[in-house]
DNA sequence: GACAAAAGTTAGAGGAGGCTAATATTACCA
DNA sequence: TGGTAATATTAGCCTCCTCTAACTTTTGTC
């Protein structure tokens, strides 16, 4: 990948990913729309990530990602669907509270806590959790948790 | 509380919450050092803060935070802890990677988000976690789950 | 008590992001 | 095909945060 976008500019890549959907184009003008931004801030986006090969922008006309963006996309999209997934599942956060959250900490969170979050939801959805099981919890147990979560760590 | 701080005014008051400590008082240089970060950026930052009532500055003079200063330093560190708490012994991070993505996280999430995290971890430290109990985690489960952590909230 | 060192501030500049108003381009339709 | 509506860009401005270089104030030491 390549220099580590601001926040803003992952932004503007996960909304055009969006808007581009299966037709892979979109227009300024839905950007500016979905982002809830002006037209000529659109530009400015436009501008900066055309420069790092991300879109494929030319004054005038449609947008697309790159292969390089469509992969910082998709990487910025998975972080945003597994934290909203920890927040309204693990806990019990209204959904829309738990999507502006994400969409606030995927700019926060690196690749290791991402798969580790991974690795929790997906030891929690196949293994869990004996709430009534009377399970204590003490530094011992904490450990062998830690050895249940890895071992249904995937992708 | 006031008028919400920006992400960088945040940790300025953080670390002068933390560089006070006992004492109450800090000096600009211990905060630009433990920030790094230039003096005159210091300076800008705390008359921000005193603009908003946050430290008590005076040119030439020691730092300390206002009463209302304390309570904002006192709910950012404690994201802080809940996050790195979590990044750590639920994902199992090591303790400097859990620390600093605490450092990003905690400037994004809210005081619900983050209550409800505290309900979590007290939940797992009292209950938690037939790893080998062999629950179903089905979706009904799932209810259950949520039920069980409510208990467990408090501060 | 004077003077150097340490600490703090001012001045000036730059990057990132955002906005409005004005201008340019494109697209559509009669 | 010409003209208007829609779309996009440019120009100019602002805020926030940071920096270096230069200057001022405070402190501590002989």
């Amino acid at each position: 990948m390549s220099e580590k976008l601001s926040a803003s500019l992952e932004d503007y890549i996960e909304a055009i990913a969006e808007l581009a959907g299966s037709v892979g184009e979109t227009r300024a003008a839905d950007i500016a729309d979905t982002m809830a931004v002006s037209r000529p801030s659109v530009t400015v986006a436009l501008r900066a990530l055309a420069s790092r090969k991300l879109v494929n922008y030319r004054p005038y006309s449609t947008v697309s990602l790159t292969v390089e963006g469509k992969k910082l996309a998709a990487a910025v999209l998975r972080k945003h669907r597994i934290l909203s997934r920890f927040f309204c599942e693990i806990l019990g956060a209204d959904e829309k509270l738990a999507d502006s959250a994400a969409c606030k900490v995927e700019h926060a969170i690196g690749e290791e806590i991402t798969d580790r979050l991974v690795e929790f939801l997906a030891f929690i959805d196949n293994c869990p959790l004996a709430a009534r099981g009377g399970f204590q919890y003490d530094s011992e147990s904490r450990i062998e948790f830690r050895e249940e979560v890895e071992k249904y760590g995937k992708n």
